[in-house]
DNA sequence: GTATAACCGAGACGGTACGTCAGGTCTTGAT
DNA sequence: ATCAAGACCTGACGTACCGTCTCGGTTATAC
């Protein structure tokens, strides 16, 4: 093997340009208006070889959105509730993206009609991010903070649903701090430590 | 006299036909593959009729959604968790229903761009089903359940997020009757009423 | 019979109306941009109306062109000559007027697939300025200028081709008083008249 | 270094295919009929390939009326009658051609709204026949048969102009050689050459 | 004087074609 | 093998007229 390597070899910066390049349509213009030949003028490049390196606009966009958001530090700050406000305030940040904010809801409608992009996406950008909730939950149960979670596909979702409910429809407050004690105040309720519901004191 | 209505009415046929054909597309395909031309192909009609009553293909889905999923029947059902709980079993019909599902990204994508039809989507379809939620705690207060509620967005973000999640990405577990407890349980949590967090018994 | 003439009479002035603005059109625009629409709008009416006179495009600018250049006044003059003249003064001022520019070579291209409009064109506009050509040359014919001319057919295009090609054709230089005495040169000449070549002293 | 001529260059055989295809919907249906969509099926390409080539439907017709009666050959045959009855019995060939004849009044009607596409049709069909026809004049005069002609656009009038109105006008008796005769000989008369009005003995 | 019939305005309707845009592929010459 | 350039096929866009139709309402003659 490795007769690879053959002729002429690719221009890294070109890849970096034409992520680059598409972050920057979808923050100024949404998904459906960031077409393919707009991408490829502004990373200064041509379509050809934007298709040598995604095979088309859905892998384009999930593989600048997994370079761009690609990981959660979750740190473990010892308790259950600091570990949820951490991870909320990355999710706020997250959601209030306005490169993520453009790009979801499109990205979204045609992964409907695209199932091999769909697992792709779920595989590299949804699924990490439920894993490190979970592993969340985990640590508070060796900690003996809460009994075994036994639905942690729920928390994800009240955790993440309203975040990402005010992101994608117009006309919502805005994502900010109190978003992110109301949705732990709201995890830990539902986890069943005490004084998780209301306002904190 | 009235100088109004002059001539040849329309045939509400055609636009019952149009907005029930756009209705079966965007359950079979989606957003972005539901064309205009399709539409008006199914419908039994061409494009200029179709235009003549829809400006865009934004406002064509629009009409369609209000149309179909116009307005929730809240019935008072004398306590606030039998209102949450019918609530939610309505939106859990609504966000599982195929139409729904294949055109809220798409239509939400191409909102971003076009701030008039945004508007009319938010008048017509958002606004009312959180005034209805609104009015459930409303009642509540009235009833002496609650103190009055001095966010109530939050809430309407807390039992719809979750629901709109499940709905819109790909490779979650589907809506269904558990999850009309869980968001109930957090709702009444979050809303300081004794009992509400955690599983009922 | 007669049990016509019933309901309401047509106004005529529309029928007025439609003609000239059709001829307006076509002075302003051309045939092809000359639509039913614009017509019927500019005479202050709608397409129905329009099309309850006329049964078509080809119809209504052929109506329009007999009702405005319906006959040619053929005065007997004396002269072989001198008819001939008054002829060619009367064709050039036919040809030079640009509703007729404006019309001829659009209804000519519409005439070629419609054979029933064609024959009405033909029988309304074209026969009868080649009968008064025809005519002319009996005349002279019977006052012994010429012996009976045996292909009149080729003396009409031979007066009439010159001044139709730069009407029709761009860039040609205008119709006047000069084309006048050349065509009538070579009729005459045509005709065996001596002295009909060349110029006249 | 040259850096024209760059990007996949023309497939030339789509050009012709689109000539040819132009030419024989316009000898089957005439001006009106022959639809760019048609003209671009029938080639066996598509709207936007035709279009990268020719501004309209006036510069397709255009161009594929020069490319197919782009030059006429004027032979010098030694005489003034011999020339021109080449040159007629050239036009004769060239205004029964199905195809010019089906192409021209539709052309030239929308030559009236498009200046530039006239000054085109002008300059590179128009002017070249009338340039061919002054040449034959001057080589009359270089040879002594006639004084030179002081205007040739006459000349070309009198000789092209019959044969033009027969071919566009419906009705008329068809080009034949009786009309290269009658033409020739009425600009030999025009011309001042003795002979050369009425029949040939 | 009241039917009755044709007229008129307005505008919806099914069509067909327009000229444009973008997606994704392919071909060329040059690096 | 990759790159810039750009031609190519495909399919949809939103618009413009065509010629027809259906209305509500208006005149006239005919009964």
């Amino acid at each position: 093997m490795s007769v690879n390597q053959m002729g002429r070899p690719r221009d890294e910066r070109l890849g970096r340009a034409l992520l680059d390049a598409t972050c920057e349509l979808l923050a100024e213009r949404g998904y459906a208006a960031t077409t393919i030949e707009d991408v490829a003028r502004r990373a200064g490049t041509t379509k050809p070889t934007l298709y040598r390196r995604h095979r088309n606009r859905v892998e384009l966009v999930t593989e600048a959105l997994v370079d761009r958001f690609g990981h959660d530090p979750t740190h473990d700050t010892g308790t259950l509730r600091g570990d949820l406000e951490d991870l909320q305030r990355h999710q706020v940040t997250l959601f209030g993206d306005p490169v993520l904010r453009g790009a979801m809801v499109g990205l979204l409608d045609e992964l409907r009609a695209d199932e091999e992009a769909a697992t792709v996406f779920v595989s590299r950008f949804l699924a990490p991010r439920r894993a490190a909730t979970a592993r969340v939950l985990e640590r508070a149960t060796e900690r003996g903070e809460i009994a075994a979670c036994d639905d942690p596909e729920w928390i994800c979702d009240l955790v993440t649903g309203p975040l990402l409910m005010r992101a994608m429809l117009p006309g919502l407050p805005p994502l900010d701090e109190t978003l992110v004690e109301q949705t732990v105040a709201a995890a830990l309720a539902s986890l069943g430590v005490s004084g998780g519901a209301g306002r904190r004191p």
